[in-house]
RNA sequence: GGAGGGGUGGCAGAGCGGUUGAAUGCGGCGGUCUCGAAAACCGUUUCAGGCCUGAUUGGUCUGACGAGGGUUCGAAUCCCUCCCCCUCCGCCA
């Protein structure tokens, strides 16, 4: 959520930045600025009076306990109390509209933000491998490792069981990432995937990709699509003391996703699934800080990407491709030679002080509770350390080789992976 | 799932319709004392918002005792809904 005093105090930069998004945000901007006076005119009003009322109702109870009687004051009282209430109620009702106004606000891009249409190519890293013979998608190498008929089954399209030494390869590459990350100072965190509306709404998003996002109404819970809800929810409310950020957090949780609007998109094996494990870094830090812990946690992914000898590229996401929390955001893409492109993998995004205002999380200066330093909203960041069935689909035909043998990063083995894949047998 | 008990300031813990933003203790911060420290003593100790000024200071008012409604001239105190925590029983990985 925008800062509601910037927009007050400097609205057409407000209004140039939204502009860069390429949506028709400007009529929202006066319908909120109209809001905005109406629910400050009502609550002055409410204010004086309700400042009147108490200063007369002290009168009143001295009267009373003077054991006398006060019929007038007591029907000028009543008014008094019916006008504040009016009031109130003006105030409550601009006020409402004035949240739900800026609660629909995206962030400001970034001013290093991709302009776009297209995304602005940042760099590419590695040579994509050459074949001498017709690579194999991901689906092909794995076989009956990934059995995506029983999963449809099962649950339905875009389900699948990973079986044998994937699944050793998924929890080697979980602990690898985790063990790295932990050496950075993140955090692990395992958080609930099952969340209240809040979190959503705090983390932006919602509303924004409701059709993404898996409700179960009896319960008034929903699955979350990345641990990022979580992680971010975890200093719901709180006022982080200063001197204790940067704080990191490496979340590893099941994702789950609708996919509803990309029927007929990657419908093959398990590049877009309902259902994925990922490994996602999470940061708190300085608002100054921000940009420089964006690149820390891109370099991560970067560093991640290039253990695992995997060729890649970074791009700078275009403004109109925001979601709504992020003010920049860069995806690291894979080469996958099935598709003969480079697809995302991992991204990451700065969201400022978006989530962190919607979610009430604060920071203050140094410590003394006396001491009087003003509270700051911090910024928070985000960015995927590892997608298990999106690395797995690349590791595997990044790795192929003519026989269907599949090599693996030797960086795995010791975390339990296998060092190659076998030729898939025919799935039973 | 059933039955009870609770949620008050950084923490502990009073208050249970009127001048209580909130006693008391602990902690924190500043000071006195001291070569220094401890102890003792003195002072201090929340956040958000509106308005007026000023424009990194100030004045004034309002709100906040889990959250949101209600009753009342007036609510931390009474009523309702929700959230959370605890205890016992049941169930269970």
């Amino acid at each position: 959520m925008l800062d509601l005093k910037r927009i007050r105090e400097d609205p057409d930069a407000v209004r140039a930045a939204l502009a860069r998004r390429g949506e028709g945000l400007s009529g929202a901007i006066d319908e909120l600025l109209s809001a905005d006076e109406q629910w400050r005119a009502a609550t002055t009003s409410a204010e004086r009076l309700r400042a009147e009322q108490k200063a007369r109702s002290e009168e009143f109870g001295a009267a009373k306990s003077r054991a006398e009687d006060a019929p007038e004051l007591r029907a000028a009282m009543q008014e008094l109390s019916g006008q504040v209430k009016q009031f109130a109620e003006q105030a409550t009702a601009a006020k409402e509209r004035l949240d739900g106004l800026v609660a629909r606000l995206p962030n400001l891009p970034d001013p290093s933000a991709a302009d776009g249409p297209e995304d602005e190519l940042v760099k590419t890293v590695g040579d994509p491998p050459s074949f001498s013979f017709q690579p194999r998608d991901h689906l092909e190498l794995a076989g009956q490792m990934i059995d995506m008929d029983h999963g449809a089954n099962l649950s339905g399209s875009r389900f699948a069981y990973l079986r044998g030494d994937l699944v050793m390869l998924e929890l080697a590459l979980v602990g690898w990432v985790l063990q790295k990350l932990r050496g950075k100072g993140f955090e692990p965190v395992i958080p609930p995937v099952l969340v209240r509306e809040r979190a959503l709404y705090g983390t932006g998003f919602l509303p924004d990709t409701e059709q993404q996002i898996y409700a179960l109404p009896q319960d008034e819970l929903f699955l979350v699509g990345t641990s990022e809800v979580a992680l971010a929810s975890l200093h719901d409310g709180e006022i982080l003391d200063a001197a204790k950020l940067p704080r990191r957090y490496a979340g590893f949780s099941p994702c789950f996703r609708r996919e509803a609007g990309a029927a007929g998109k990657d419908t093959r094996g398990i590049f877009r699934v309902h259902q994925f494990e990922k490994v996602e870094m999470f940061s708190f830090v300085a608002p100054q800080e921000s940009p420089a812990e964006h690149e820390r946690i891109l370099a991560i992914e970067e560093e991640i990407l290039g253990e695992l000898a995997l060729p890649y590229r970074v791009v700078n996401i275009a403004v109109s491709d925001l979601g709504n929390s992020a003010a920049k955001k860069y995806d690291c893409e894979a080469w996958l030679p099935s598709q003969k492109r480079y697809r995302e993998l991992t991204s990451c995004s700065n969201t400022t002080d978006y989530q962190a205002r919607r979610l009430g999380i604060r920071m203050r200066g140094d410590g003394g509770s006396g001491s009087g330093k003003a509270t700051q909203t911090p910024h928070t960041l985000n960015g995927t350390a590892v997608a298990v069935g999106r690395t797995i689909v690349a590791l595997l035909e990044n790795g192929q080789q003519e026989d269907g043998i599949v090599e693996l990063p030797e960086v795995l083995v010791p975390h339990g992976a296998p060092a190659r894949l076998a030729p898939a047998a025919p799935a039973a």
